[in-house]
DNA sequence: ACCTGAACACCGTTCAAGT
DNA sequence: ACCTGAACACCGTTCAAGT
C-alpha cells in the first residue's frame, strides 16, 4: 500500500496513451539517438514494462513510423524568402526535410522502408505538389516527381547512418578513394579518368546539382504510353 | 581425443578465412534471409564461436559490406541485346543491380549506409561510366550521375525491406491510399487532385520513368560555378 | 601467435496470470 | 477489460584464458 509520501515523491505516473508514448520516444531519441529508443528503454522511461507498449504499438517499425510522423511537423513548409521563385522555394522545403533526417540518419533509413502517411506528411506532399504545379509541371510528372525528390532526400540522409563515431565513415571514404586511385587505366579507364570527379564537390554543391538534375528531368520527361 | 571415426564423420572443419566466412554468409543469406545472418548463427554454421569471426571482421556492418561486394559480382554487366543503344544497355545493367538488391532488400538498406568499394563495385562503375560517355554525357556530370543512378536503384530496393510477410506492406499501402483519399479538397487540394496519380503505375512503369527522368536531367544539367 | 569459452549487456515479442 | 511480470528466444562484442 503506497503511503501518501511515496505518492508525492514523483509526479503521478501518467496514464499511457499512444501520443504520450511517442512524445517520450522523441525526447529519448533527441537525448540518446534512435538506436537507444528500444521498446525496453522506452518502457523504462515511462516507468512500465515493455509489454505495456504493445497495447499501443504493434512493433518497433510502427514506433519508428510514429516518431517520423511527429518529426515531420517540424519541417518549415515556407522556408524561403518571400517572392523567391518556385525552384528556390521547393529547394528550401526539401532542404528542411533532408536536414531533419540528417539529424537522425537512422530514422531516414527506416523512413525508406516504411513511408509515412500521417497528417504532416500530407502537408509536405501538398506543398511540394503546389510548387511543382506553379512551375508548370504536368500533374502525373509532379506526382511521380515528388516521389523521386523525397526518395533522394531520404536516401542521402540515410547514407549518413551507421557512423557511430565518424571514425568509420572516414575510414570507408579513404577506402573508396584508395580503390578509385588504384583503378588501373587498363581495366577501368573511365573510373581512372574520373576518379577525381567521382568524389569531388561539397555535399551542398552535389545536393544542389542533384535537385537541379531531378527537376530538369521531371520537367521534360513524359511517362510513355 | 577425437577418434579416426569422428574425424571421418564430417568433412574436416576447414580453416577459417575471410573468404570462407563470406561464402558461408552468402549461402546462409540465400537460405534464410539477411536478418538470419547474425554473427552467432554464422559462427554456428562454421562450427565455431562468435568471437572467432572478429579475427576476420571488425563488426556486423563490415560483414554486410563483404556480402554485398561478393554479390555484386553477379550483376550482368553486358545484359542487353547486342547493338542496343546506350540508354537501353545502361537500363539493363541498372536493372540487374536493382534486381539483385530486390532479392535482399535488407542488404540494400545497409548498402546505403556503407557504400561498397570492392573490385566488383569498380567494374559496375566502369560500365556505367562507359555507357554515359558513349551517350555524350560530360565527365563531371557522368561521375555525379552514376551516384544518383545507383542511389535510386539502391533506395528503391531498400523500400521493399521490413516486409516480413507482405501483410504489413499491403496494410501500409492501404493506409497511405486511405490518407490520400481522405485528403480534403480544402486543406490539400493538390494532393486531392493527384491522389490517383500519386499511386498510379506499375513498379516497372515507374522505374522506367525514373531512369529516363534521371538520364534526361543528367544530360542537360551542368554543375554551376 | 592465434583462437575461443564464457560472460556482459543488452534486444523484441508473447502470453499466462493478475487487478 | 485492461494491463503487465516473467519468460522465451535471441542479439553484438569483448577479453581473459587457453592451445
Amino acid at each position: 500500500m503506497p503511503t501518501p509520501q511515496s505518492r508525492r515523491e514523483r509526479p503521478a505516473k501518467p496514464a499511457l496513451t499512444r501520443e504520450g508514448i511517442v512524445d517520450t520516444a522523441v525526447a529519448l531519441m533527441e537525448e540518446e539517438g534512435l538506436q537507444r529508443v528500444t521498446m525496453r528503454r522506452l518502457a523504462q522511461a515511462l516507468d512500465t514494462g515493455p509489454a505495456s507498449l504493445y497495447v499501443y504499438l504493434a512493433n518497433t517499425a510502427e514506433l519508428h513510423g510514429a516518431i517520423l510522423d511527429r518529426l515531420l511537423g517540424r519541417v518549415d513548409l515556407d522556408a524561403a524568402p518571400a517572392g523567391a521563385d518556385w525552384r528556390t522555394r521547393l529547394d528550401a522545403v526539401l532542404a528542411g526535410y533532408e536536414g531533419l533526417l540528417l539529424a537522425h540518419p537512422a530514422l531516414a533509413q527506416s523512413a525508406l522502408a516504411a513511408r509515412p502517411s500521417g497528417e504532416n506528411y500530407l502537408a509536405l506532399l501538398e506543398v511540394l505538389l503546389a510548387l511543382l504545379a506553379e512551375g508548370g509541371v504536368p500533374g502525373l510528372q509532379a506526382a511521380w516527381g515528388v516521389d523521386i525528390l523525397l526518395q533522394t532526400a531520404t536516401a542521402t540522409a540515410a547514407e549518413h547512418s551507421a557512423h557511430p563515431e565518424d571514425t568509420r565513415a572516414e575510414q570507408e571514404w579513404a577506402q573508396l578513394r584508395q580503390a578509385l586511385a588504384d583503378a588501373s587505366a587498363d581495366e577501368h579507364p573511365h573510373v581512372r579518368a574520373l576518379a577525381g570527379s567521382l568524389l569531388s564537390g561539397t555535399p551542398s554543391t552535389r545536393r544542389q546539382w542533384r535537385i537541379d538534375t531531378l527537376l530538369n528531368g521531371i520537367l521534360i520527361t513524359r511517362p510513355e504510353g
